[in-house]
DNA sequence: AGCCGTCATGTAATCCATTACATGAATGGC
DNA sequence: GCCATTCATGTAATGGATTACATGACGGCT
């Protein structure tokens, strides 16, 4: 580890205070333009690099930013985490991020921690249990942003698509095309992203007249997995009366189903319907291309990092609640339903 | 943000000095059984908290492990990510992510900034260019450890699996099925995976004394793109002469030549065969399985942070080069040749 | 001329944990 | 019984940047 070039040394070769460096660097003014010029000069020569250790210190702040993430492999948080990083890396924060595998493994105590312990000016979480009303507690104290996933009727920041609308956009679509047997894939989370869409999934079935039939609905295990898709459309592919259509509250479960499907025999769309969820890459990287709902992640991060940034520099008027439009996208997993002879 | 305990809090709660209270909790010893109870109650009661920044600021270290990735979105490095992460917070660390999208945009003005400005204590890069001759400048003064690429021929700490042996097997496995125009899907970047896969081609080829054909070569873009991986599979099949199997440095680009393939009307793999390489989740989502080569993402991860973790506290002996076993895995892309009478 | 205000700059306090050094007590060897 | 050593603990210096306050110069006003 070289040593490190410190601002006294700036000052010495300036010829000036080590205040007035400060104030040069800092832009702060009440400096002589020729003497910012020597001081700039300087700090250039040298490679002088403050010590954020000191400044953070001095200043009680640590410009960094904690993300709690509960896995990076699904291309979703994937794609938020790229939003949350470019624009905090433009507002001057580095981004620090916590895996928390396991959403269920939060709770006030360790979030605490988490903030004391790293100093973080902020806070976002990408998948805050629906009833984890303890957030608002912390979020009374330190600046917090929930995206994607957010603590139902309690008034913390958060940022998101509309699932419920979306989902029964999404269904409505599906009855549009004569589907009456509509089966749902949801999660065993306790995400409200999946709660909103079991919820737009039931108003389009009322919307519709369709009654609610409780062995339509299957849940795949809590983390979205693709073999749990699989599972959960076994289940209903072997009903008596199987579904002709099967909404999916993600795309991953939707490959699920799609793959079981054609184990048991089964064309898609010609035999089934399917849907998905977030418009992930690869739902355009094989045959048939994926009929889902697409949600700017990207953009719902970026959004994020802004609405957090307002909040730690106190900026009046600041949003709180945040919805992104959403896109239903019709591609080849869902075709008119053609009752067989 | 509320008002932060201090050491001196916790000192004058326990009835002792800052000093005791600093020596309690970081564990030197030359303190009596019952006043360590004393200060380790006080400082529970209080919930204290060091302060990081004043922590490092004394001890010129920051805990701080910095990883320059280039894009979240694949796979591939989400997992490897992962293993890091998981790692380095056993260690007591915390990771720092850099987006660096275009591993060109790197250069030695940039990585020193990254590391005075962030004062890590550590980096590690994900994807360096095999001719970044001036990262050895870097590794000579902070620790390094590059992970999956890294910089040819010179002596700077990495971990990969051997990409040219895997790439060679994979090859002559083809070569062994009767393919006698292999042609490979390889990315227009500068890592040395590339290179060394392009080498394990060859060698395959040379061994079975096929002669190298220079139009059997296709090179795709630099960032494994689908889109690209289905350009240079079109390239590849409108060849007059057009090869029988082709093999891919990345799944991605795979899926990409099937893609193409199938639009061409081709069949994988009875009129085509396709090798991918890296194993990612979805090669197993969807009918046809792609054959692969399997890489540990998750432990090239894991190691680097510990092999990061021995250069830090500078142990004796540690490793600065290691290869982790990969495995070519047959699965359904891949299929004997039958010449069409 | 005398006073005040503004501006450029400097001096020194401050942020908080760590740790070198200091102190005083207790123990042990002779 | 005395000196040396070890041990428990305290006091104060330290790390580097920021910033409140101090200083001195200069210009303008009456």
């Amino acid at each position: 580890m070289p040593r490190m070039v410190k601002i006294e040394d700036v000052a010495r070769a300036a010829g000036v205070s080590v205040a007035t460096v400060s104030r040069v660097l800092n832009e702060q003014g009440h400096v002589l333009p020729e003497t910012q010029e020597k001081v700039r000069k300087a700090a250039d020569e040298l490679r002088y690099q403050p010590n954020l250790s000191a400044r953070n210190l001095r200043k009680n702040e640590s410009r960094i930013i904690l993300i709690l993430a509960p896995n990076f492999s699904n291309p979703y948080y994937s794609n938020v985490l790229a939003g949350i990083c470019d624009v905090s890396r433009n507002l001057g924060y580095s981004t620090l991020i916590y895996n928390t595998y396991d959403s269920n493994a939060l709770d006030q105590t360790l979030v605490t921690h988490l903030f004391q312990k790293n100093r973080a000016d902020g806070m976002i979480t990408l998948a805050i249990n629906r009833d984890d009303r303890w957030l608002t507690q912390i979020a009374g104290k330190y600046p917090l942003v929930q995206c994607s996933e957010y603590v139902e009727d309690e008034p913390i920041p958060h940022i998101s698509v509309d699932n419920r609308s979306a989902a029964k956009e999404s269904v409505s679509m599906l009855i549009a095309q004569g589907h009456r047997r509509i089966g749902i894939v949801t999660s065993a989370n306790r995400y409200l992203s999946s709660a909103n869409r079991m919820r737009g999934y039931l108003d389009a079935l009322e919307e519709a007249d369709i009654a609610r039939d409780e062995s339509l609905i299957a849940y795949a295990s809590a983390d979205y997995s693709f073999a749990s898709g699989k599972q959960a459309a076994r289940e209903l592919l072997s009903l008596p009366e199987p579904p002709s259509a099967i909404f999916c509250v993600s795309d991953i479960l939707a490959l699920g189903v799609i793959a079981a499907a054609g184990k048991m025999g089964l064309q898609v769309p010609w035999d089934l319907s399917v849907t998905g969820f977030d418009d992930v890459d690869y739902t355009t990287m094989f045959h048939p291309y994926l009929t889902t709902v697409s949600v700017p992640c990207y953009d719902l991060g970026r959004r994020s990092m802004q609405l957090l940034y307002d909040q730690i520099v106190q900026k009046p008027g600041a949003e709180r609640e945040v919805y992104l439009p959403h896109k239903v996208i019709v591609r080849e997993t869902t075709a008119q339903y053609a009752k067989q002879q």
